[in-house]
RNA sequence: GCGUUGAUGGUCUAGUGGUAUGACUGUGGCCUUCCAAGCCACAAACCCGGGUUCGAAUCCCGGUCGGCGCACCA
């Protein structure tokens, strides 16, 4: 078993994931998360909230998983999740069917499948690999498509990312934000892609959930404020120059940007950010680094872009998180295809003055002269040159009709005009993580199996045994602490129940385990990462004391019973050592 | 999607044309004392569909799921 496997079974076994539909046989693709999944994915979603809501202030939204189909033509989605394939015959090559036939026809693009067979058939087009016979072109549209209302509807499609239903909402937000850049919204929830086949469990799913954070910023000021708090953190950088040479170089973010590497202060910051959130979280720091998109991985539209990439032992490196400057492209696509304008408005420090020849139709004389036509007509006059408008009579022409204008129609003059401000599309930052291949790589890396000593025992030999363990961060380990009675008995019960309700009301999860021999119920906690027990024995009865055992040392100490809750939430959440919190015992 | 390979309790596994082996885990009980190994009892499985057969978990075909290789991964 690999280690993969050894997670995995794990995962299942314990009710972190199983297998979507497993009663039916199951489908590719998709995972449920099991009670110990749920609550940790739920407590990974909670630390980047604080990070990214609470901290950075870029407040939470919902939008719905189905989208209408304007978004995802807007988007590039419908065009690009749905480019027809060909497949070699011969040698299994796949080739872009529209690539194939560009040379014979202007029009590859738009062809439907059907004409592109027939193109190929008829220019004797073959497999540019081996000269193969190609198959017929057919779809590969990852996008889930739905009807929306009865019959055959309206098309809508499941969202293969979250960050258009932000987009879409950009005046609403940009308000709300009363019209200051920058500022930045997130949403964390599902998304689809239909894939092909997917594999690699939880790494590739059809469902999955995303968090990410579009912060809309000014083009013409990267820097950021807080850049400090990050400045000096020395992060693994797989640079566009580094992988040429195929090496991963410690560089502080503060020289990466001084250098050029990391194109701005902006995206450095997230840089960050991000690794900060992954340590948090657990990921090993040494099997974390940041690799740049190569020039033609890019999508062309973005600036720069550099994937967050954890080691895995069995896939190797694999990317959680993508942080991109997406430039105006969203915003603009969007602007157009809704025809409407997606900016803000930027107030100057000081009002400019700019001189600018103006041109004024005297409209009292163009409306009886071109009737309905006059004010198409004034709005090209007005974006006409001086030097074109210093003639007898003016000749327009407007979608192929033309109109005569006298010139002693208008007037212009050269004008100083007072500019307080100027319209800008901002950019957008965006941080996109893959939770579910975040929550894979913290169980992997929180994994271990240790060598201890065994019990005592003639019959025998090994003198060592395996203890597995996830050495969760507490902040992070579903089951918070485990509340222990010794044995099986009625006076040690009544003390544990009491410690395990004063723990649930200060908000913190416990599971109660009186079954089977004490060793046999820490072990049990080691394997899902609870980090610390409680166990009630018969001195608890004489003084009011218990043990507290650390999952990782498996050193206990025993104190008080009294506020026993506060100690647990400050080891938990407050980062307390461990051997202060009570008489070490061997 | 193509090729290849596998599928037996929760987990790991034995095995056969006549319903299944063992271990671990789990549950209940016993146990006055701390790191899976004590005692008693209990629970729990042949991936799905079709075919051959008196009878199929076993043989054959198809599917599903998993592994690996190729392709795909905006």
């Amino acid at each position: 078993m690999d280690r993969y496997e050894q997670v995995i079974e794990l995962a299942k076994r314990r009710g972190f994931l199983w297998n979507s539909f497993e009663l039916y046989g199951g489908t590719a693709g998709f995972y449920d998360y099991g009670p110990l999944g749920s609550t940790l994915k739920r407590r990974i979603e909670q630390i980047w909230r604080q990070l990214y809501v609470i901290q950075e202030g870029f407040m939470e939204i919902e939008t719905p998983t189905i989208g209408i189909e304007d978004i995802f033509v807007a988007s590039g989605h419908v065009g690009g999740f749905s480019d027809p394939l060909c497949e070699c015959e011969e040698c299994g090559e796949a080739f872009r069917a529209d690539h194939l036939v560009e040379n014979v026809t202007e029009i590859a693009d738009a062809l439907s499948n059907e004409e592109v067979d027939r193109l190929i058939e008829d220019n004797d087009v073959v497999c540019p690999e081996c000269g193969g016979i190609l198959g017929k072109a057919h779809e590969f549209n990852l996008m889930f498509k739905t009807a929306i209302g009865p019959g055959s509807g309206r098309a809508g499609y499941l969202r293969p990312e979250t960050a258009q239903g932000m987009f879409v909402n950009f005046q609403r937000l940009s308000r709300y934000y009363r019209e200051k850049l920058p500022f930045g919204v997130t949403q964390i929830g599902k998304s689809y892609r239909n894939e092909i086949s997917p594999r690699q469990g939880v790494i590739r799913l059809r469902e999955f959930t995303q968090a990410e954070a579009e912060i809309f910023v000014d083009p013409g000021n990267k820097d950021h404020p807080n850049f400090r708090k990050f400045a000096d953190d020395i992060l693994n950088l797989y640079s566009e120059e580094g992988q040429q040479r195929r090496t991963v170089e410690k560089i502080a973010l503060k020289d990466a940007v001084d250098s050029g590497i990391i194109a701005h202060e902006f995206l450095a910051y997230h840089i960050g950010l991000t690794n900060h959130f992954l340590q948090r979280v657990g990921i090993t720091a040494d099997k974390l680094r940041f690799r740049q998109h190569m020039k033609d991985e890019m999508a062309h539209y973005a600036i720069d872009c550099w994937d967050a990439e954890i080691k895995t032992e069995r896939f190797g490196w694999v990317e959680v998180v993508g942080i991109a400057d997406r430039t105006d492209y969203d915003l603009n696509a969007h602007a157009k295809m809704s025809n409407t304008e997606l900016a803000v408005y930027r107030e100057y420090d000081e009002p400019k003055m700019i001189e600018q020849f103006v041109v004024k139709p005297d409209m009292g004389k163009l409306g009886p002269l071109f009737k309905g036509r006059s004010k198409a007509v004034a709005e090209v006059l007005r974006s006409m040159s001086r030097d074109a408008l210093d003639v007898e009579e003016i000749t327009i022409n407007i979608e192929g009709e033309e109109f005569i204008v006298p010139s002693d129609i208008i007037t212009y003059s050269q004008e100083t005009v007072k500019v307080s401000g100027e319209t800008i599309i901002p950019h957008v930052i965006e941080p996109s993580y893959g939770i579910d291949r975040i929550l894979y790589s913290v169980m992997e890396h929180a994994f271990g199996e240790e060598m201890v000593p065994a019990k005592e025992d003639d019959e025998i030999d090994a003198n060592e045994e395996t203890r597995t363990v996830l050495k969760f961060r507490g902040e992070i380990a579903p089951v918070q602490v485990a509340v222990l009675p010794l044995l099986t008995k009625n006076e040690l019960i009544g003390p544990a129940t009491g410690i395990m309700n004063a723990l649930r009301e200060k908000g913190i999860l416990v599971s109660y385990d009186a079954s089977g021999t004490i060793g046999r119920r820490y072990r049990r906690n080691d394997e899902i990462g609870t980090p610390y027990s409680i166990t009630i024995d018969f001195e608890t009865l004489e003084d009011n004391t218990v043990t507290i055992r650390d999952r990782n040392s498996m050193h206990q100490v025993r104190t008080s019973i009294e506020n026993i809750e506060e100690v647990i939430s400050d080891l938990i959440y407050k980062n307390r050592d461990f051997e202060t919190t009570g008489i070490r015992i061997e």
